[in-house]
DNA sequence: CGGATAAGTAAACGGTTGTTTACGTCACAT
DNA sequence: ATGTGACGTAAACAACCGTTTACTTATCCG
């Protein structure tokens, strides 16, 4: 009943891990998710994490890695502020892109990795104040406030599964997150 | 922090079991936690957790149910839209109160924990609802958008750390979380 | 061919997990 | 004072964890 006619594959298995490992770490977390469920999920035998990716925390850094080059390639773009909205629920809808930011907050408990994730995000951060020109001094702070709401809105559809905002269409978060985007990052806020 | 003359208290060493598995889960996440951790951080005998909380998990639900009870008393005064953020900032920035908020994303993967959770955050976005008045059909979607910048702000600034989020100061937070809910929450958004 | 090597597997390893058991020991009513 | 029951502890428990080992088998070059 196992893989009876298994091709060889190295590449190819290496790959299904990295996906299998992505998925389950992304959703239920790093302590949550053992390596036999990654590999059952592989379909492939538990050793080979060891023997591709040293260990089960070497396979996470593996996936984190390749989620900061995706993310990093996504977002680099010159980013438009009326554009943004749109392109961030896009993002966020899709599946690889929740993946992608969900893995940003899950931690294996090694120091290089959060640093990694605090570089991810502060870049991100501070391409999108480049990008929309704001000159307040609170402008990185406020680029942070726009990723936290974009975290936060991935773990209540994906992770908490809320109604209405879990079963909400793509086109039914444009609108509000523009409001959250321009409420925080428009030229002028206040006045004085 | 000393434990050598331990008085025996029922009730002290339940609560001092509760104080300290709320921090830990809140932290570190369900998983990564030990019963072990928990038992040394609150300076009692591991088995005490069977003995007051049948389980790991019946420990995990009187943390949650007690951080729901709490949740729901914070809130349950009437919130004005005006002063809603100053007051979502205090709560945010108060320890027992991200306690709080990180509890209600971690997850043992008990189903009726699950549960809890969103009845929580529906319940809260309803009043929120209730008590800023609007009527837009997507008011309920619009409020679980403020719970969500809440909670991605939360995670940011306690679980990852990023700066200058993470540092900082309450008064810095409360503009920008203005803007975040007046642009969501506010009668007309838009022009028409 | 055929054998060398990479790819995959099953089983076992020590350590850790949550939980239970057996046993001290303090507190309080009588 | 005293024994009885609640409170606390140490140790053992089976199950599970990540990892390693020993082994089989497909693939490919000569």
């Amino acid at each position: 009943m196992t893989q009876q006619a298994r091709r060889r594959d190295a590449a190819g298995t290496r790959r299904a891990l990295l996906d299998a490992a992505r998925h389950r770490f992304a959703t239920n977390g790093y302590a949550a998710t053992t390596v036999r469920d990654i590999a059952d999920e592989a379909g492939v035998n538990v050793s080979l994490i060891s023997r591709y990716f040293m260990s089960k925390e070497g396979l996470f850094e593996a996936c984190l890695t390749g989620a900061v080059d995706e993310f990093d390639r996504s977002v680099t773009p010159g980013i438009t502020l009326d554009e943004l909205p749109r392109t961030m629920v896009r993002h966020l809808a899709d599946d690889s892109g929740k993946t992608r930011l969900l893995l940003l907050l899950r931690s294996s408990g090694d120091a290089a990795a959060d640093q990694v994730r605090r570089n991810v995000m502060r870049n991100f951060a501070e391409r999108l104040v480049a990008a929309t020109g704001l000159e307040a001094d609170d402008a990185l702070l406020r680029a942070e406030f726009v990723l936290a709401t974009a975290l936060g809105l991935v773990l209540m559809r994906t992770v908490i599964g809320v109604q209405p905002l879990a079963a909400a269409d793509q086109e039914d978060l444009v609108t509000p997150l523009g409001d959250v985007i321009t409420g925080l990052l428009r030229p002028t806020p206040r006045a004085s």
